[in-house]
DNA sequence: CCTTTATTTCCATAATATTGGAAATATGGA
DNA sequence: TCCATATTTCCAATATTATGGAAATAAAGG
């Protein structure tokens, strides 16, 4: 991951009402929920939740399937092992930790 | 942590200049580098350097600490590792995530 | 106290993001 | 085909953030 990318996850998830939805979504397992449902629990009006919906998804933070005339959104988890190893990559520019100094 | 304080950390990362200066200073190890050699490194005019150090530093991602004439910033490793638990924290409600669906 | 160097604050400009109402689109069932 | 429901797109108002020049502050040493 370059750093350009990085940021584009970070911010996805630098909003409270995202985070929320993210969180949402790491909770309620790979199934998901269907966005209606989402709006519903975080009380938001359908065109904020979908506007939401669509900067997590375009970050690849979530995934989205259509199933009846409903469209479940679940959290790609993958996505953010990713993030999660590159904010700790080359932590003390490689020289491992002392245990006194503990780092990353 | 709650969702106020991570997004509060996640937005501080959530710019490019702000995740290369982080990222630099996660590298440079627990003596940091000065405001003026950071903001040369990374080409940046003084005042725009210091606006994204205080920035991270109000987020508590950046400790500062001053050394004759110089201000030295360092990473502050804790304030990650939290925002790492907090962001894969209730991963599947609880429920511990199947081997054939690896989660978090 | 004056000078040099390091850094920050002030400020205005420019760019970007958030919000939700209203209209458009899509899906499935009667 | 028509209707009800689910979700998205369009749009405009509002709010937040980033940038850097210039001036202010701070620290150390003559």
């Amino acid at each position: 991951m370059e750093t350009k990318a990085a940021t584009t996850l970070l911010a996805a998830l630098a909003q409270e009402t995202r985070l929320t939805i993210y969180r949402l979504l790491v909770a309620a397992g790979p199934s998901g929920l269907p966005a209606g449902q989402i709006a519903e629990q975080l009380q938001l009006a359908a065109a904020t939740a979908s506007f939401h919906l669509k900067e997590l998804s375009q970050a690849g933070l979530l995934a989205a399937r259509q199933e009846g005339r409903f469209i479940f959104y679940s959290a790609n988890y993958a996505q953010m092992n990713a993030l999660l190893a590159f904010l700790t990559e080359n932590c003390c520019g490689g020289t491992p930790c002392g245990s006194d100094v503990p780092c990353c």
